[in-house]
DNA sequence: TCGTCTCTTGACCATTTGATCAAGAATTAA
DNA sequence: TTAATTCTTGATCAAATGGTCAAGAGACGA
């Protein structure tokens, strides 16, 4: 009885259509009113599916959140990997701002999704930030005291440099509102790019002896 | 009938007393929970009263949110309004950064409550944002812009400073707990202090010339 | 003490919402 | 075409929840 479980591991045409409305769908209400703030109607009207029918894919509104979520977290380690310990420092960091920047205009969804998560006690991810997260931090922070130590950027904590980089860069997403109520006008990508390297970055640059 | 409208204006021993209990309670609930997934009667069991009573003091629970929120919001501006265009910038920016790092390690709720209003859209707090926030923000930044015009500290957008200074510090309380997973351990205010203000500010100072 | 006003709450209501299920429609493989 | 499987949904349920109300308890000034 070979079909009998396959179904269950291969996924069909539709199935993976549905689920991709599905997870579409649901970034985008999950991310605007949150999780006890979004209903299942919500998701099923936005991507034309009835209720029934999104719980015929996932049994449960929380497997929705929890897909979505996963989905989130493998785009967003990517930039951080990619860090490169034999290239310049000052580039390589600023190539990871502008990454990070590049995903906060193009997804806010997924960062305000995320935020959500953490502020509340990140009762969905709790392992993963103190697994492949924690992990990947102390693996990079390494990178980062090697430049130190190398003397090609000054000292500062390796850790909390990595933070403030978040730090600013996600809060151009999940504070949008602010930030535009403020400015009196959307910040364009390519001028945020700078300003921010700038900010973060300047401080760590040494200054050419004088000769 | 002096006495008919009197109890609405002037509030008696008891109100006074289970509005601040109600609030207190109201703000751990909401900034754990969001708007959505907080209940009335979550709040009421966290302060000892009934559901009812509760609904006596504040007719609806937006209101016992609203409430909340505006009495957060006064604690907000106060440290960017100490701002002193007159005084050393590298010390003044660093006792702001101190301060906020304050408010970040004894409230944490009521930045929590904020972040999670904005990330939402700021649907209560709109007029805020773009009446007193933006007016304030306007004005400080003019105080940095001094300073470097001056030849005080080195230029950069003095409006995205304040943004950086806002999202590092609020990060390490709205985050917490992504924080804490990655570092292992919950950092110290007294050090962070000093990390945060070098990380922002060390790009500020102006390099002593060479005689 | 008395009478008025304030405070408190058990019981209750209407609505929302996550979830179920049976029955029918559509798809697919043979 | 046929039969098995997958997909879809109207109807429905139980629980949660914001809010109401009447009746009683308590505080307080005269």
């Amino acid at each position: 009885m070979p079909k009998k479980t396959a179904p269950l591991v291969l996924k069909t045409r539709i199935q993976n259509q549905n689920e991709a409305l599905i997870l579409d769908a649901a970034l985008e209400v999950f991310s605007a009113y949150g999780y006890r703030g979004t209903t299942v109607d919500q998701i099923a009207s936005k991507c034309g599916l009835s209720k029934p029918n999104l719980l015929y894919y996932f049994k449960r509104k929380e497997d929705i959140y929890t897909a979505v979520l996963e989905r989130t977290l493998t785009h967003w380690l990517a930039p951080l990997q990619a860090l490169d310990a034999n290239k310049d420092p000052i580039e390589e960091l600023s190539r990871y701002i502008s990454a990070k920047l590049d995903l906060t205009f193009q997804q806010p969804e997924a960062s305000k999704l995320f935020a959500n998560e953490i502020l509340h006690g990140a009762p969905h991810v709790s392992a993963f930030l103190k697994g492949p997260l924690r992990d990947l931090v102390a693996a990079k922070a390494n990178v980062i005291r090697g430049w130190m130590d190398a003397g090609k950027i000054r000292p500062v904590s390796a850790e909390h440099l990595i933070f403030g980089i978040w730090a600013v860069t996600q809060h151009y997403a999940d504070f949008s509102v602010q930030v535009e109520a403020v400015l009196g006008t959307k910040p364009q990508a390519k001028q945020l790019k700078s300003t921010v390297s700038e900010l973060l970055l300047r401080g760590l640059k040494i200054e050419a002896k004088a000769v």
